[in-house]
DNA sequence: TTCCAACTGTTTTTT
DNA sequence: ACAGTTGGAA
């Protein structure tokens, strides 16, 4: 059995496996069977007796990575998962708030936010105090407080040193308050008090340090710097810690990760095995090739480098389009290519940096007649009718939910209008009472008030009948007595929303099915308050499905993780990729570059046969025609890996404007040649060396937008400006 | 309450 | 370009 288990595995992996309990770091390159080494860890320790598996706690960053492990884990041993925590780092905490929220100095009935709803209360909260919001933009306040939370700071221990930061840092005192009235937790919220109830309680401290003794945590990278404190905590200094990750795949620098953790992991776990998984069995030898050199361009890291038992395999080919349409032109011909030489669809992806490039290449394979599925976008609980079920059933759960309650008080319409709200909301505050408190409390003036005592009495009566219900059919019954059945099945183009509360209903099955299953001991909530816990935090898949026979469109953050046969990688130019929030603070900020590099890195260790890496001399982009040169990171690849591909009746003058021209066939419309093109270097008396970013009008009004290395882009009229190409 | 026109902000995203 | 939001008029 022992055998059979590190029987597949190479020497580097099975010494990882097998290290004797203390804490290591693995570094895993793409495709070095990263989660294999992990799980594989697991059933060798159980296996081998030396831990019983009530005493691991296996940490992710994703639902769907913390579900591949469990899988993984249970093919792997004859025992039965349960009583092991594996999860992701906002599920566990959420676990251990549940069974003691009242150390955590919680209510019983807590619920969940997610960023929506954290958004909607802030605005809220800002209405209410007469704050200005163009001063203070309530997405600018989330992020605010959300940084705060993740750096381990509340709002009395934030440090103001200017009057801005001391307004912000007031309004998130306003909000922590909010927040305890209502009842209701935001995501980092989750994290930091988790944080705060194992560091106050030496009790319960000792009590999950002596229980947990192997901890072991994936993606190690992209964790913040909250989530690092709270695995020390955990941990103590006798436990172990088992991180694997992989610094060069650092990409969420933008929402907290640190990878600074993982130099401080080996200092304070006096971490004395760093193993180096560097075997790829992914890509054929010139992807990794590619890759490595790539990498190598970036300083501060902790070197590693990708090599193959297969052959080099195909170069990877590089393709420069006239423009994004007829870069997508040249995809959906490859992709057909692909596909007569039996490629199967889903086994292909284009990969993109962000969202808005997928428009022109789903048309160009609608067009086409291409099956395609674009990943990203709204996930199935944070569609507005499932969400205002929700809402229904959270003021079910508890009422004081004042998001809840402003949600779906006159969804469907029930004759209650903003001045009634706005009496309500005064009450609410002078009181210091939440909404539904207020409106039991009192009966307001004039119509509104009969309107929203009926709707607290709709409440308090679906309430009544949802107790002896199951979940199921007790949503069944929200969703038909709230009316949002009614209103969606006589709205237009209702029927999609119709479905998806369907959709909802059987989701509760399925729900209650699990549940029902690895219920845990110390679990005692009510099946509703777990659902609604369930729907905040697992708000539906993102990622790619196997199986749907589609190609797979998506950006290069929502592809890592997967592999493809063959993967297409578009739009690398200047601007996009790297994206020029990114390249232009040249000065100290040359982080967010080498993530960029870092996220051009993932993209490529995506595919296993065949890469395509395209750009386009012009884009649409926010309605506007762009010229981008091609990106940097095409020439950070040795020329020799590299085949550039041709299209061969498309013969233009170097020196033309023509192919800017966004025409997919050979153009015939003539435009005057012109020796200041797009990406022709130039030098200015003034503002020195630059590069030709755009152009406009011709003959004597013709201008240009130089990129200066020093002074940014400018436009300037070539008439005057005496510029020099070099 | 509903509807339409004007206005805004567009990197990446999980929980 | 375009989607999502807001504010004012009907």
């Amino acid at each position: 059995m022992l055998e059979e288990l590190l029987s597949g595995l190479n020497p580097k992996q099975k010494e990882a496996v097998t290290l004797a309990p203390r804490s290591a770091l693995i570094l895993a390159g793409a495709g070095s069977g990263k989660t294999k080494v992990l799980t594989t860890r697991v059933a060798w320790l159980i296996q081998t007796s030396q831990v019983n598996p009530l005493q691991i706690l296996a940490v992710t960053f994703t639902n769907k990575a913390a579900k591949e492990m469990l899988i993984r884990i249970s093919a792997m041993l004859p025992i039965n998962t349960r009583g092991m925590w594996v999860g992701t780092f906002h599920g566990l905490c959420h676990r251990l708030l549940r069974a003691h929220y009242r150390d955590a100095g919680l209510t019983q009935a807590f619920q969940i936010m997610d960023s929506q709803d954290q958004l909607a209360m802030i605005k809220r909260l800002l209405k209410a105090l007469n704050v200005d919001d163009e001063k203070y933009p309530a997405r600018q306040l989330q992020y605010f407080i959300n940084d705060a939370k993740e750096t381990g700071l509340r709002a009395s221990q934030v440090e103001a040193h200017d009057d801005y930061t001391r307004k912000q840092t007031e309004l998130y005192a306003v909000y922590e308050e909010q927040c305890a009235k209502e009842g209701v937790v935001d995501f980092s919220e989750l994290l930091l008090r988790c944080f705060e109830l194992l560091s106050r309680n030496e009790l319960l401290r000792a009590h999950y340090r002596q229980r947990f003794s192997h901890i072991l945590v994936d993606e190690f990278q992209d964790t913040s710097r909250l989530q690092y404190q709270w695995l020390r905590l955990l941990a103590g200094d006798k436990n172990s810690v088992f991180a694997v990750g992989d610094d060069d795949q650092s990409i969420y620098a933008f929402r907290g990760a640190d990878v600074a953790n993982m130099q401080d992991f080996i200092k304070t776990f006096s971490v004395e095995e760093v193993i180096k998984l560097e075997q790829n069995y992914r890509s054929h030898g010139n992807i990794l090739d590619a890759a490595n050199a790539l990498i190598s361009h970036n300083k501060n890291r902790l070197s590693k480098s990708l090599w193959t038992s297969e052959g080099s395999g195909e170069p990877l080919r590089v393709y420069e389009a006239a423009s994004d349409m007829e870069e997508a032109d040249f995809i959906v011909d490859e992709v057909k290519a692909l596909r007569v030489q039996g490629v199967p669809l889903s086994q292909a992806a284009i990969l993109y940096r962000s969202n808005a490039q997928s428009r022109v290449l789903e048309h160009a394979l609608f067009s086409a007649a291409i099956p395609y599925r674009v990943y990203g976008g709204l996930r199935f609980f944070e569609r507005q009718e499932i969400k205002h079920t929700l809402a229904y059933l959270r003021l079910i759960a508890n009422s004081d939910d004042d998001a809840a309650f402003l949600r779906v008080v006159n969804f469907p319409t029930r004759g209650i209008g903003n001045r009634g709200l706005e009496q309500l909301q005064d009450l609410a505050k002078e009181r210091g009472l939440s909404l539904w408190k207020a409106a039991c409390l009192s009966h307001l003036s004039g119509r509104a008030g009969t309107n929203i005592s009926a709707f607290t009495n709709l409440v308090e009566s679906m309430r009544e009948t949802c107790l002896d219900l199951p979940l199921a059919e007790a949503i069944e019954h929200v969703v038909e007595a709230s009316g949002l059945m009614q209103h969606y099945r006589s709205e237009r183009d209702g029927a999609d929303r119709v479905e998806n509360l369907n959709e909802l209903i059987n989701a509760a099955v399925t729900f209650i099915g699990e549940y029902e299953k690895q219920k845990s001991d110390d679990a005692n909530d009510s099946e509703l308050t777990a659902f609604l816990s369930h729907a905040a935090l697992e708000a539906g898949e993102h990622q790619a499905l196997p199986g749907s026979e589609a190609l797979q469109l998506m950006t290069v953050h929502a592809a890592k993780g997967l592999e493809f046969y063959s993967v297409f990688l578009s739009g690398l130019e200047e601007g996009l990729f790297p994206h020029e929030n990114s390249i232009s603070l040249q000065a100290g900020e040359s982080g967010s570059l080498e993530e960029e590099r870092r996220l051009m890195y993932v993209a490529i260790t995506r595919a296993r046969r065949r890469l395509y890496m395209s750009y386009a001399q012009s884009r649409m982009l926010h309605g506007q025609t762009r010229y981008n040169v091609a990106s940097r990171f095409l020439q950070e690849i040795p020329e020799e890996l590299l085949k550039r591909l041709q299209v061969e009746n498309r013969e233009q003058p170097a020196t033309s404007l023509t192919r800017v021209d966004g025409m997919a066939t050979p153009v015939s419309r003539v435009i005057e040649a012109s020796v200041w093109r797009i990406g022709q270097n130039v030098v200015h008396a003034k503002f020195g060396q630059g590069i030709i970013i755009n152009s406009e009008g011709r003959g004597c009004d013709a201008r240009v937008q130089v990129n200066f290395h020093n002074a940014g882009p400018k436009w300037l009229a070539l008439e005057y400006a005496k510029l020099v190409r070099v």
